[in-house]
DNA sequence: ACCCAGAATGAATGAATGTTCATTCTTGAT
DNA sequence: ATCAAGAATGAACATTCATTCATTCTGGGT
């Protein structure tokens, strides 16, 4: 016990913190959920690996399937942590009393959505993937529309508060609501693929150029 | 073996044509193309094996490495097949002397980016998968955004024409062209990822609502 | 000071996959 | 009828990956 070796493998500090921590389990979850998020981003929804993941979370790959049961546990709910952050965002904005302006309330959502959270080139990417499988991949499916439909009745309530207070003619609230949507679904696609052609700036533009044609009284 | 089993086993006619057949390079390049294609709608990009693909060609695995060099130049060289078809479309009829009428030339073109075609789930899940790996592989990028361009560019003159032929005051052909490019694209996300909520009914009257608001006397 | 529940590790395992290549078969020319 | 060119096959191989689990370690409770 008195044993010297012990000692010196204890202090060494070499190569970055080797000591073994221990934390909740809800710490290391989102760890591992982050660093999945980053390596999706980097390799590819296809080209992930355990060992990749739990190499960039700094974690042994034993502790994946301890807080997760199965790889495919751990995509599944990486897609439900970024999706319900976009969502959840999303949905804060619009029925937020924070903001009483409907006009301001448009900018802050449109500021959100290619503002710089969201547009990092992490969080788009692993947008994407998933929504790449989700042809194939029913749970997939699942998790986005459930969030997805909630976001589209809160954009809808808002848009037709809009019409109400404009009193725009000829305009439905429902078919502008899902034209929104899909414009910046689209935007996010062109600032991934084609980055050269699509600044943030242009995006930003295009999206309130919509907005303009349609509420012209609320957006200048 | 008192019966004539070799001879039962060699007239087989049951399962396909159990024939070794020799086709040329060409063909048998795109018979894999599209088993790549059924099969990455299927089962999704990142589940996709060459087993997998030669099975539902009705070939042998080694047949794929002989006319592609690897798995790899398969899939990049499905996604160019893909890419140009859809584009090749939209451009055609662009720059089609065949429709004079400029209104009617928008609608030919939003029926080709709307209707039984394109939208059929095959080619719209093969799309975004590739669009999910993009991030991650610039070589999809690359492809994706050459053919991209062109069509970018076809579309901004053809809206360009429109706005001048319609002498309508405040709408910049560039912009309107990114916005409704994006918007399609968002629509094929819609229309994959979430089909309850989204129909291609709908999916059309959001577009054509999009193009009505530009231009009012071209769309009625 | 001691203990132990359970957090963390990573070598070992077995299954799956991309690629190769020796062999077989087809076709058109001779 | 014969033959060569090259198209097609699929068992074999080497690699990679997800998952397991015997073992080690940590920190809060006593």
């Amino acid at each position: 016990m008195t044993d010297a070796s012990s000692a010196v493998t204890e202090a060494l500090p070499e190569a970055g913190s080797k000591r073994r921590q221990i934390r909740p389990k809800a710490e290391r979850r989102q760890q591992l959920i982050d660093a999945t998020i980053r390596c999706i981003a980097q390799h590819g929804l296809s080209a992930v690996t355990m060992q990749m993941v739990t190499r960039e979370a700094g974690l042994s790959v034993g502790i994946a399937n301890l807080h997760f049961e199965s790889k495919d546990n751990l995509l599944k709910e990486t897609l439900r942590f970024v999706a319900e952050e976009y969502h959840g965002g999303q949905i804060e904005i619009m029925e937020g009393g924070d903001i009483p302006d409907l006009g301001e309330r448009l900018d802050a959502l449109l500021d959100f959505q290619l503002g710089r959270g969201v547009t990092q080139r992490q969080k788009m990417s692993v947008w994407f993937a998933y929504y790449g499988e989700a042809g194939a991949r029913p749970v997939y499916q699942k998790i986005v529309s459930t969030v997805d439909r909630l976001a589209a009745q809160k954009l809808e309530a808002l848009f037709t508060n809009i019409i109400r207070e404009g009193d725009y003619r000829g305009v439905d609230a429902r078919e502008l609501a899902t034209g929104y949507s899909a414009l910046i679904d689209g935007l996010h696609l062109g600032l991934l693929v084609t980055p050269r052609e699509l600044s943030k700036r242009r995006a930003r533009a295009v999206a309130r150029a919509f907005l303009r044609r349609a509420f012209p009284q609320h957006i200048h």
